[in-house]
Formats: C-alpha cells, sequence, structure tokens
RNA sequence: GGCCCUAUCGUCUAAUGGUUAGGACAGGAGCUUUUCAAGCUCUAAAUCGGGGUCCGAUUCCCCGUAGGGUCACCA
C-alpha cells in the first residue's frame, strides 16, 4: 500500500509554474495577479513557482524595471523558489543549439525575405508550419481549437543568436519542467504556435490556464491612462500589500461563499482555477479602499503604530514645526486614526489638513464655533464649560481615563442638553468641527492639557474681555 | 476585416431547467452617546435582443448585438 502511494506520488509530475515578465515598464497589477494566480496554484499542490527575466527585446528592457519587478512582487510576498533567475538575454547559446536542431530537422529553415520592412532583417529563420489544426484543453475555458494554417511559417528568431519570443518561452517552459502555464487571455491566440515549436523539439505540452483580463471602468484594457496601474503605485498610494493581493485574487474568482476577506494562506487553501470568470473584470478601486480597510482593522496593533509614527515623524508639516510626539501618544491616537482612514495616504492628508495638530499643539479657535447650532449665543458654552471644569478637577489623574471622563459629565450633558453640553466640550479641546468624541480626547490629552484648554477656551473667547467676540 | 473569447444590479459576483434571482462594494434613508469616523437597520438596483428545445428557461442550442483579445523580425 504504502509502496503504492510512493509510486503514485513520483509518478505525479511536480507541479511547476511560472511568472516571466519582460523588464519594459513597472510591474503592472493585471501582470501581478497573473503572478499570484501562479503562485497560488503551485503553493497549493505543493510545486514550485519560478520567474525568469525575458529581456531578449534590448531596446526596451532596464534594469530599473527589472529591479522593480522583484520589489513589487517581493512587496506582495510573492516568493520564487528558483535560486537562479534566468535571463534571456543571457541564454542565446542555448536557443542556437534547438534552432541549429531544427534547422538541421528541417524543421524550420532560413528565410530569404523579399520585400523586408524597415528594421527588418533581408534573412530570418522561419519555423516550417505543418498546418494542422491544434487542440488542447484550457483549465478556465475548456477545449479549444485553432487552425494554425493562418500562421503561415511563421518566425521564430531574426537571425541564429537573435531569436525572438514564441521561441524562447517554449524552449524556457521546456528546460525549466514547467507544468501549468497560467497567462492571461491576451496569450491565448500564442498558444498555438507555441504547441507547434513544442511538439518539434519534443516537449511535452504543458497544461495551459487563460485568465480574462483586467478592465478600466470603460471596459478597455486597463492601461496607464486610466490612473494608477502598476504595483508601485498602489504602495505609494498606502495600500497594504495583503489587501492589494487579496482584492487581485477576487478580481475574476470568488469562493463560491460570501468571504471576502483573505490572508493569503487562506487563498491558497481556498483558490481553484477552474472557478475563474472567463469575461474581463473592471478594477474598481473602491472595493480596493474597502479591503484595505478590512484588512487595516486586522493588522497587528504595533505595526500599524510604527507605520503611523513614520508617517507622522517624517510628515514635512511636523518636522518643520519640530513636535515631539511620545510613543505613549502615537499608542493612543492610534486607534482613534485606524477607524477614520482607509488607507495609509490618508494618514498624510490628515496631517496636512491639520486634522492631527491639536493632538500636538494647542488648538486655534474660531471663537463663534464654541456655539452649539441650537444654542442663541454663546452664554451657554461658557456656563457649560465652566461646570465640566468643575466636574473634571474633581477627577484626580489616577482615575482618568475615557470611562471615568464620560461617567462624569454625562449626566450633566443628558440634564442640559447633549449637544450645548458636548460640543462646546469637544470644540474646546479640538477646535475643530470634526473630531472624535470629547471623552476620547480628553483621555488622550491628560487630565493637565484637557483642564488647560477649557480654560484657555473660556479665556479667549467667553471672558469679559472677550467680550467684543460675542455676537 | 479573419480567427478566438465573453455577456446577471453602476461594479465584483452567487444560483438553479421550476427561487421573492442571493451577497459584497459604491448609492439612498434611518438609528446610535452631540460633530467626524465606526457600527447597526432598512432601501433602490440586474439575467443584452430575437428565435428555438422544453410543461417550464437566466441556465441548453442557434442567430443577432455589444464588448474584449489576437492577427510583428514586441514580449
Amino acid at each position: 500500500m504504502l509502496r503504492r502511494i510512493k509510486y503514485l506520488f513520483s509518478r505525479r509530475k511536480r507541479v511547476v509554474t511560472r511568472f516571466p515578465p519582460s523588464p519594459t515598464g513597472f510591474l503592472h497589477i493585471g501582470r501581478a495577479r497573473t503572478a499570484l494566480f501562479n503562485y497560488l496554484y503551485a503553493r497549493q499542490n505543493r510545486g514550485s513557482f519560478i520567474f525568469r527575466i525575458e529581456d531578449t527585446d534590448k531596446v526596451r528592457s532596464k534594469d530599473e524595471y527589472e529591479k522593480d519587478v522583484f520589489e513589487s512582487l517581493s512587496w506582495l510576498g510573492l516568493s520564487h523558489d528558483n535560486h537562479e533567475v534566468w535571463h534571456q538575454s543571457q541564454r542565446t547559446s542555448v536557443y542556437k543549439k534547438y534552432l541549429e536542431n531544427l534547422i538541421g530537422e528541417g524543421k524550420a529553415y532560413i528565410s530569404k525575405e523579399e520585400n523586408p520592412g524597415e528594421g527588418e532583417r533581408a534573412e530570418v529563420i522561419r519555423f516550417k508550419n505543418p498546418n494542422t489544426k491544434i487542440k488542447f484543453t484550457d483549465l478556465i475555458r475548456g477545449d479549444v481549437e485553432f487552425d494554425t494554417t493562418e500562421l503561415g511559417d511563421f518566425v521564430i528568431a531574426r537571425d541564429i543568436n537573435d531569436p525572438v519570443y514564441h521561441f524562447t518561452v517554449v524552449i524556457d517552459d521546456f528546460l525549466s519542467g514547467v507544468t501549468h502555464v497560467v497567462r492571461g487571455e491576451d496569450g491565448i491566440s500564442n498558444t498555438p504556435r507555441q504547441i507547434l515549436i513544442g511538439k518539434a523539439i519534443g516537449a511535452p505540452e504543458p497544461i495551459y490556464a487563460h485568465l480574462p483580463l483586467i478592465l478600466a471602468a470603460d471596459k478597455s484594457k486597463l492601461s496607464g491612462r486610466h490612473g494608477a496601474v502598476s504595483v508601485r503605485e498602489f504602495r505609494e498610494k498606502g495600500y497594504l500589500p495583503q489587501a492589494l493581493v487579496n482584492y487581485l485574487a477576487l478580481l475574476g474568482w470568488n469562493p463560491g461563499t460570501d468571504q471576502e476577506i483573505f490572508t493569503i494562506d487562506e487563498l491558497v487553501r481556498t483558490f481553484d482555477l477552474s472557478k475563474v470568470q472567463k469575461g474581463g473584470a473592471v478594477f474598481d478601486e473602491k472595493k480596493l479602499r474597502w479591503i484595505n480597510k478590512e484588512h487595516l482593522k486586522k493588522m497587528p496593533k504595533a505595526d500599524f503604530e510604527k507605520e503611523l509614527k513614520r508617517r507622522i515623524e517624517s510628515s514635512e508639516r511636523v518636522k518643520d514645526l519640530g513636535w515631539k510626539i511620545s510613543d505613549e501618544m502615537m499608542e493612543k491616537i492610534a486607534s482613534v486614526i485606524i477607524d477614520r482612514i482607509e488607507t495609509y495616504a490618508d494618514i498624510d492628508n490628515m496631517i496636512t489638513t491639520r486634522d492631527l495638530d491639536f493632538y500636538f499643539s494647542e488648538p486655534q479657535y474660531d471663537c463663534l464655533s464654541l456655539k452649539w447650532k441650537e444654542e442663541p449665543d454663546l452664554s451657554s458654552a461658557e456656563n457649560h464649560l465652566d461646570f465640566i471644569r468643575a466636574l473634571l478637577e474633581k477627577l484626580p489623574e489616577k482615575k482618568w481615563n475615557e470611562e471615568n471622563i464620560r461617567a462624569v459629565v454625562w449626566p450633566y450633558a443628558e440634564n442640559q442638553g447633549r449637544g450645548a453640553v458636548l460640543w462646546p466640550f469637544r470644540y474646546a479641546l479640538s477646535g475643530r468641527d470634526k473630531s472624535p468624541n470629547p471623552f476620547t480626547l480628553a483621555s488622550i490629552l491628560g487630565r493637565e492639557t484637557t483642564l488647560k484648554r477649557i480654560e484657555r477656551a473660556l479665556e479667549l473667547c467667553l471672558s469679559d474681555s472677550a467680550d467684543a467676540n460675542k455676537p
């Protein structure tokens, strides 16, 4: 029995998937999703996921882009298993050997071109097309059939040292033992000619799966003119890698349950290539934002605090003003801020719009704003602030927390009208029309600062000397 | 244009030869301990069109229509 299992195990080919980017631009999220699906499929089958760099286009390939591809994938957490990443530009001797063999066997030939176009060679290597029908089973689309006659004798190399994409792909997939080719739908019509080449070199045919495309809002192919399309741009916009992975997985695939929030490990377990959609999916950043927020809520508190600290401390505003913010304060405001943002970039926004200033410095008052909208003038604000101050002064430092502050002020607010009491209280602490509730604020700011701010609001806006400000 | 693929709320999608066609995001309304946020409740919103097959099609078939992909000495 055991022997039988071992036998089956050894017989079954280990799954090998691959991601072969050409470094001609920053990593597009469509390509990132392709990488993700390859990664998920390999992981769930305990296979391997390999990278290689397709840099046979010497003009457009750039080191900068290659670096970006690696950085983006590692940021997303999509690690590859091959230690040595092949660069096709360095493998011409390998391709040359196959090219020579094919020519020797009469399966390819050197062709004199009659009317070479601009930049085209007068002599190229063409594949001798057997003009057959090619059928293959796509894991997503089912049986697909093409008549290869229409391809003619297609070019497989510009010369013996300069092979073309279709050729190098097939050789490298073969040599690295790729079993499953999972790629975008735009590759589907390349498949027959690659199968033809594969047959010619005696390579086993891989299993294909063609993914639907990611579309822009107008249903056209998502490209640069539609805004952010590269992984790095989403990273810069403050998205979490796990959220982007989660969203990308849901574009064109779903588990058949109501679950929408996944960790990458959950995706590895749940993902199913055969459940992938056939039609293209429109990219919706609103939903991405929502998913990002869900992941924000799930992330370890310490990680969020670290990022918050980094963003606040490195902001121009905080640096210019020379504010020193204690770790204790960071920790306190973190839970308030995380509730109010969808991406990290929202933190940066809050800083520049001064929504965070009142945590670190004395607020500026627009005295009229101390007035609750249902009150005729500032006199009630003055009375209430006075009274709140008196109440809070009786609450000792040791007992200064949100719960107790609420317990002390709430009955009074209930009695006198919540808005009339709480609005000026909150405004005195924040100086803003919008902010967290006064109890939270008072507990974050601490006893001393809270009392000082109430005092200051009374002095600046409500004392006799401030009469001029009264309506 | 040839070849290929696709078609359910605005968007991502679920479902079945028989359902009030479900969920989520976004939208609208409301509730909550003032504002903001969060949370909760409710709400509006879809089977591209036409033919078949069938007792019955959103589901199966055909034809349209629309959209997409691809037709390189780019990858």
